[in-house]
DNA sequence: CTTGTAAACGGAGGATGCCTCCGTATATGG
DNA sequence: CCATATACGGAGGCATCCTCCGTTTACAAG
C-alpha cells in the first residue's frame, strides 16, 4: 500500500506490551538456567503464550537472545546513574564494579550465549561497549573530582579489566577470585596519601579485607 | 583405570586415522565461514565422509568445537616454541602477540563458537588457559632474562591484556585498533632507556603504575 | 453498549538438523 | 587367501525451528 503519512503508528495493544514483557521476562529465566540449549517452546511455554506469539515479538532466537541482553545492559547502566548518589565515590565504583561480577555469576549459562550474540551484532557491541563506558566514565570521574583516585585511568581500561577478570567465568571459585583481583585494582586507583607519584610501590598491606564476611 | 587387558591397543586404522584428520580441517573450514550455525551434516559432506563417522570420532558437536580448539591453541603454543629461536625477544613477544590478534580475526564466525565451548569445560578452559600462558611467560622470560623489558609483569596479566584488546573483535576495524594498542602495550613492556622512547605516542600520560603483586 | 475491524493470539505441521543403529566394506594379522 | 575386528555410510526416529492461517480480542467509532 502506498502509505503517504510515515508517522501513524496505532498505540501498541496492552496485551502484546505484557506478553512482550512476560516473553523477555520467562527468557531471562530459561536461559539462565538451561543456557543456549533451552527450547523456545519452553520460553513460551514458561511465559504462558503461544509459540507464534514469541515469533512475532523476535523473530529469531538471536533477536530474542538480543533483547535480553539489551536489557542487562540498560539495567548495569541504570545501576550506574543510582550509584552517582552515593555518598562515597569510591564504594560506589567499588559496588558497580562487584555488581558486575554478581551479574555474570548469576546468569551463568546465559553468559556464553550473550558473547555469542554480541559477537554477532557489531552494533549491538558497540552500544554495550558505549553503554558500560559511559557508566564507568561517571562513577570514575566522580572519584577523580573527590581527589580519591588517580585521574590518568581511562574509563575503557576499567572495563577491559573488569572484562579479563571476567574471562574465566566457570572455573571454580572464579568469582572469588575475582571479587579479589578487583579489590586490588580499586584499591590501586585510589590515591596514595604516602606517595604522591607510585611508581615502584612494594606489597602494602591491605586495609581492607577483600572477602566479604 | 584399572584395566584388565593390559594394553592389547591394536594399531589404529589408517583409514580412521587419515578421516578424523578429514573432518577436523574441513570443521575448521565450516565452522570459520559459517560460525556455530553450520550444521554437522555439511562438515561431513565437505569432508567427504558419512555423517556416522564424524559422529564416531566426535560424539557431540561440542567435542567436535572441543577438538578443533585444543588444536588451534596447540598451534598457537608451537608457535611460541619456534620464536624461542627468533634473535629479537622483543620481537619475538609482539609477533605472537599479533598472531592472536590475526587468529582471531581469520576465525570470525568460530570464535563465538570456540569461546562457548571454553566456557562449557573448565578443563579445556584450564587447559588453553595454561596453554597460552606458559607461552607468553616463555617469551617474556627470554626478553626479561636480556634486559629488554620490565620484569614486574606477569604472563597473566599479558594474557588479560590480550583478551581485552580482543574484546572488540567484530566492530569495524578492530583488527587495527587491536595491533596499535598491542604495539603500545609492547613498547610499555620496554625498559625505558635514559631519553625518552623513540616510539612516543604523546596521546597520553604515559606513566603506567606497576600491579602490586 | 454495540459493532466493525485491525491487530494479536495460538498451535498444527512442514522442514531441518541431531544422533543412533546396523548392514556393508575394508584393513590387518595369521 | 581367510578370518575377523574395525571402520564406514546413511536410513530413520526424534526434537526443534519457524511459518502459516483460522480464531480470538482489544480498541474506537457510532
Amino acid at each position: 500500500m502506498a502509505d503517504s503519512s510515515p508517522e501513524i503508528v496505532r498505540k501498541p495493544r496492552a496485551d502484546a506490551v505484557r506478553n512482550r514483557e512476560r516473553v523477555l521476562e520467562a527468557a531471562k529465566a530459561v536461559f539462565s538456567a538451561g543456557g543456549n540449549e533451552a527450547s523456545l517452546e519452553a520460553v513460551a511455554r514458561h511465559a504462558g503464550v503461544g509459540i507464534g506469539t514469541l515469533y512475532r515479538h523476535f523473530p529469531t532466537r538471536e533477536a530474542l537472545y538480543e533483547a535480553v541482553y539489551r536489557r542487562e545492559v540498560a539495567q548495569l547502566g541504570d545501576l550506574a546513574e543510582q550509584l552517582q548518589c552515593a555518598p562515597e565515590p569510591v564504594a560506589a565504583l567499588r559496588r558497580w564494579l562487584r555488581a558486575n561480577v554478581e551479574f555474570v555469576a548469576t546468569k551463568k549459562g546465559m553468559v556464553a550465549a550473550l558473547a555469542l550474540v554480541a559477537a554477532g551484532s557489531s552494533e549491538l557491541q558497540a552500544y554495550s561497549f558505549d553503554r558500560l563506558t559511559k557508566a564507568i566514565g561517571t562513577l570514575l570521574a566522580r572519584a577523580v573530582a573527590a581527589g580519591a583516585i588517580r585521574d590518568d585511568i581511562s574509563a575503557e581500561d576499567v572495563l577491559r579489566a573488569l572484562i579479563g577478570m571476567c574471562y574465566m567465568h566457570d572455573q571454580p571459585g572464579w568469582q572469588t577470585t575475582a571479587l579479589r583481583l578487583l579489590d586490588v585494582f580499586v584499591d590501586g586507583l585510589r590515591v596514595q596519601p604516602d606517595h604522591k607519584a607510585p611508581t615502584a610501590k612494594p606489597a602494602k598491606k591491605p586495609k581492607r579485607k577483600p572477602r566479604q564476611a
